[in-house]
RNA sequence: CGGUCCGUAGCUCAGCUGGCAGAGCACCUGACUCUUAAUCAGGGAGUCGAGGGUUCGAUUCCCUCCGGACCGACCA
């Protein structure tokens, strides 16, 4: 009576799990259940060790059911992929009572259910490897009907595509749509290549705080809360790399994480609240280096995941073979603009801007005017591996200086397919120099400037004891994983991707009801007609029509509830 | 934040210039012992995103709101 808010399937389901329960089965068994077999080995090794099938024990769920009278065909899905399964009556009843598949198989069973089954492997005369099923075990009952996805020739019909169930309900999208959980298997492959790497060149992998009192390390804004004990602001980080700088100044030589960093920014195809970065930071090293470095990441990446450079994004063929192209930001502006603006001030820059109806703001300085120029006009070109270096000074407040050219700093961005995917620089180790580009940030900040960084004082200390000449590199995980998995969307590589919440409709308890003298039994029949809260209750204006609705929903869904005469509905609404 | 499109059964979607709410799959009943998008016969399933307006009558037209997608602006 109290399901009158569930779908029929759903009601239906709930009956099945109660009759299982009337027949002594245990519809969420609490034993371990022993497989000694994945469908995809069954698949991959049965044809030619045929001997070694014969009692094969695996556990999955129940995808497509073909039942035809005495016997059945159905598809078990595991988390390696599908199987046909075969059962037979007389193969999984013994005895006289036909129980077991009459009942429990064809009529209590589900798409969506959790079996285990023991049997043995064969080929039906369609060609097709089958579990032939001697006993099968309910392992879980599910009591939600799943969207069906049927396919044939490799070509889905109904495919689940609407993303707000896609990325509101994971589980369903991993469960009916078997190329997704590859993406996420990729994704770890991926970081998984990253940190052999690493470690086997002796890089020390470490975890640094989330919860930061000064959101340091890049220019962006935080989210910010409170540590009610010591009563204090803290941030969400926004970047680890004043942290991992601090690891190197206390003597280790490689140091990476792969951190989650949060911003409090815009959410769209390419951004969301929280996402992966990989940072890396190496002693001794310098940026030339870290380039190397960088192709050779990318590189064993692609051929962990792919066994080839070549890999397909879009429409277009991205070779991530090294060597990748290389060019300076003032030589890539003159390339996409005819413009050189190596020697040009700020008054000169935003001339060019204006000329070039690039967007910017008065409070934009030097840098930020070049880094606006190369946004609008070349970012987008770079399309294969494409290193751009020397960044303005303004923009780049924890790198070196360039050894040899005026006004730019040893820092570079990998560039593919029109996105930055790669940050790295040599790390200003000077005290004094990084003392000073804080306090100029400061001053961007005053002017208006709400990215400027905040200044870290506890990490100028650190440096001021010593912090070797070193490189550091960040690579965006979300990224580099839609890249290698052809997807075209951040929310496609991340299981949980950041969501509105969802809403909820408004409704009142039960006792709301009960206070107005409606009897408890009539409390779901009512928000089944849509009175869900009792101020919408106190807007009917003629209690017999709702008498009559009422009596009507009791009928139709045979609640066997005494009829309502008009004037006890009245009597609720006074 | 601006522009375009969308929201109908568990799922995928039709529904014309307003007139009894539709299909396929799924579900229920029945048939069928090697099927495979199984098939065949029958059945029931809906707050047509929410609220308001116009109308004798709104899923359809108008307004507001909610949610989503794509394209722009901002950020990684």
């Amino acid at each position: 009576m109290s399901n009158t808010n569930l779908s029929e399937q759903e009601q239906i389901r709930r009956e099945s799990l109660s009759e299982l329960r009337k027949l002594g089965i245990d519809p969420y068994p609490a034993a371990e259940y022993k497989t000694n077999v994945f469908a995809q080995d069954i698949h991959n090794n049965f044809e030619a060790n045929a001997e070694k099938y014969v009692e094969v024990c695996l556990a999955g769920r129940i995808m497509n059911r073909r039942i035809m009278g005495n016997a059945s065909f159905a598809e078990l899905m595991d988390s390696s992929g599908r199987i046909q399964i075969y059962v037979r009556r007389d193969d999984i009843c013994h005895g006289d009572d036909k129980t077991m598949y009459n009942t429990v198989f064809k009529r209590l069973l589900d798409i969506g259910d959790i079996i285990g089954v023991k049997g043995h492997v064969f080929k039906t005369q369609m060609g097709e490897i089958t579990v032939h099923v001697d006993e099968f075990t309910i392992l879980s009952k599910s009591i939600r009907p799943l969207p069906i996805v049927k396919e044939k020739d490799g070509v889905l019909f109904d495919a689940v595509t609407d993303p707000e169930m896609r990325y509101r309900q994971r589980y369903v999208d991993l469960i009916v749509n078997p190329q997704v959980r590859d993406v996420f298997r990729k994704r770890s492959q991926i970081i998984q290549s990253m940190r052999e790497l690493f470690n086997s060149n002796g890089y020390l992998e470490v975890e640094t705080p989330i919860l930061q009192p000064i959101p340091g390390g890049a220019t962006a804004r935080p989210f910010i809360t409170h540590h009610n004990a010591l009563d204090i602001p803290l941030y969400l980080r926004i970047a680890n790399e004043l942290y991992l700088k601090r690891l190197i100044v206390g003597g280790f030589e490689g140091v990476y994480e792969f951190a989650k960093d949060f911003r409090n920014e815009g959410m769209d195809r390419t951004h969301n609240p929280e996402f992966t970065v990989m940072e890396i930071y190496i002693a001794y090293k310098d940026y030339n280096w870290m380039m190397n470095f960088t192709e050779e990441i990318v590189k064993k990446a692609s051929l962990d995941l792919h066994g080839t450079t070549q890999v397909p994004y879009d429409d277009k063929i991205i070779n991530l073979n090294p060597p990748f192209k290389r060019i300076s930001m003032t030589d890539a502006i003159k390339e996409h603009t005819g413009i050189d603006i190596s020697s040009m001030e700020e008054d000169e820059l935003r001339k060019v801007c204006d000329s070039l109806n690039v967007p910017n703001s008065p409070e934009m300085g030097k840098g930020k005017l070049i880094d606006q120029l190369f946004g609008e006009k070349c970012e987008h070109h770079y399309i294969q591996p494409t290193f751009i270096i020397d960044y303005p000074t303004e923009t780049s407040p924890l790198t070196k200086m360039h050894r040899s050219k005026a006004g730019v700093t040893e820092r570079f961005e990998l560039m593919i397919n029109g996105k930055e995917i790669a940050n790295a620089y040599s790390e200003l180790n000077d005290p004094v120099d990084q003392m000073q580009r804080f306090m100029d940030q400061l001053r961007l900040s005053e002017k208006g400037d709400d990215e400027a960084m905040f200044i870290d004082l506890d990490f100028v200390r650190a440096l001021e004891y010593g912090m070797p000449p070193t490189s550091g590199m960040g690579i965006g995980i979300d990224r580099l994983t839609m890249l290698l998995t052809n997807q075209s969307s951040i929310q496609d590589v991340l299981l949980f991707p950041q969501m509105k919440p969802e809403k909820k409709a408004t409704s009142d308890p039960e006792e709301k009801y009960t206070e107005k003298g409606v009897p408890p039994e009539w409390v779901d029949p009512l928000k089944k007609l849509g009175y869900t809260t009792i101020a919408k209750l106190k807007e009917v204006e003629k209690p017999g029509k709702l008498a009559n609705d009422l009596n009507g929903c009791n009928k139709k869904n045979k609640l066997g509830l005494a009829g309502l005469s008009p004037e006890t509905v009245a009597g609720w609404l006074a």
